[in-house]
DNA sequence: GATTTTATGTAGTGCTCACTACATTAATAA
DNA sequence: TTATTAATGTAGTGAGCACTACATAAAATC
């Protein structure tokens, strides 16, 4: 007999919504939400388009899944780096190290999913993206001010920024080695701008 | 009579394709390469589809023909800011400046025309931008290397990043004085790490 | 003014997209 | 086993896309 794994209640289903969801993180990851159709997905999950539409209502549905699924495994743990312990400048050059890290381009090749979702055409998926990043930046704002509050928005703006470019440059074909250099050659300038 | 000024050759012409390119220009640069579509340009010229491909073949011939227009008017003058009387730092400083100002979310909130278009989806378009992008590139590598050749490959990916950043947070929302403050911050990196 | 050339307007091509109506099959409940 | 409920497969919908065939109108040439 086959066990189906995971059923999130009483009723069965024929297939697993959350490997479905791990499954679609990952084309969007490695191709952006524009360039994967509800086709791509189906197609790699076996099913058809009805059982896509039950299980997630919409494209933009899927997607918002992916981004839950996310923050809970794969998003910088933002709260483990930006520590109190240690001095500002150190934490967010060790955060965007990390983000080098994450984003170069290994087997599927990405940047961030959540940064990169916040360019697609689609106004819902679009939307779902920035309020995930503007959660993000504000935790980081939060962090910075504590210590720097005058200094707070325009570091946090810098290393969002480099955040971006990290991931756009990280789609566009700079490796690990390429994206660590710069990661850390911006870390450099906080330690500057911090040590007030 | 009216005079059908900017014929480019002894062939009359109902309607102007240079002026066309600008305005396609202003669309592109507004909304990006793939939210413009063909509908939308002969829409804003007053023209049709037949008249669009007679001049320009494509929908990605008009974008190299707009990319063509940009390198001679748009364009950051790179040979003008980059001088070899000033200190490396400085000059490279001053070209994130120049940069957070274009990029700015002006009437038409942009970022960088080919920036943002080395991540269109139509390949034809994303490789004549990313050819753009990369000779600028090289510009920049060339001169930080003539005076700084151990620096020159991560100054310039720093220095690439950080334009890439700018050019996504404009288009995200991040007005002038945001974009300016990033990139003088990102400008101070560069002082120190070339002082040597 | 007649003829040839060139640009235009009308209308449509085939394609892909996100999404769905409906009949059918499979699993559960009686 | 039978009745009911739920998920699936087949097959399509309408909309938007880049792009074009073809007949017509306007220039240019003679």
């Amino acid at each position: 007999m086959t066990t189906n794994k995971s059923r999130s209640r009483g009723r069965p289903r024929r297939f697993d919504p959350d490997a479905a969801v791990v499954t679609a993180q990952q084309l969007f990851h490695a191709r952006g939400y524009d360039a994967v159709s509800v086709a791509d997905v189906t197609d790699a999950l076996g099913i058809n388009p009805p059982s896509f539409y039950a299980a997630f209502g919409s494209k933009a549905g899927l997607y918002q899944r992916v981004l839950d699924h996310w923050t809970g495994t794969a998003a910088i743990p933002l709260g483990d780096i930006l520590r109190p312990d240690v001095p500002v400048a150190v934490a967010l050059a060790a955060m965007l190290e990390e983000a080098a890290r994450r984003y170069a381009s290994g087997p599927a090749a990405g940047g961030c999913l959540v940064l990169e979702g916040t360019r697609c055409s689609d106004e819902d998926a679009r939307e779902a993206a920035r309020a995930l990043n503007l959660g993000a930046e504000s935790f980081i704002r939060d962090y910075i001010a504590a210590r720097h509050p005058d200094a707070a928005n325009e570091v946090t703006d810098f290393v969002a920024t480099t955040m971006s470019g990290l991931s756009a440059k990280a789609r566009s074909g700079h490796d690990l080695p390429r994206l660590l250099a710069t990661a850390r050659l911006a870390g450099s300038a906080l330690e500057k701008t911090l040590s007030a």
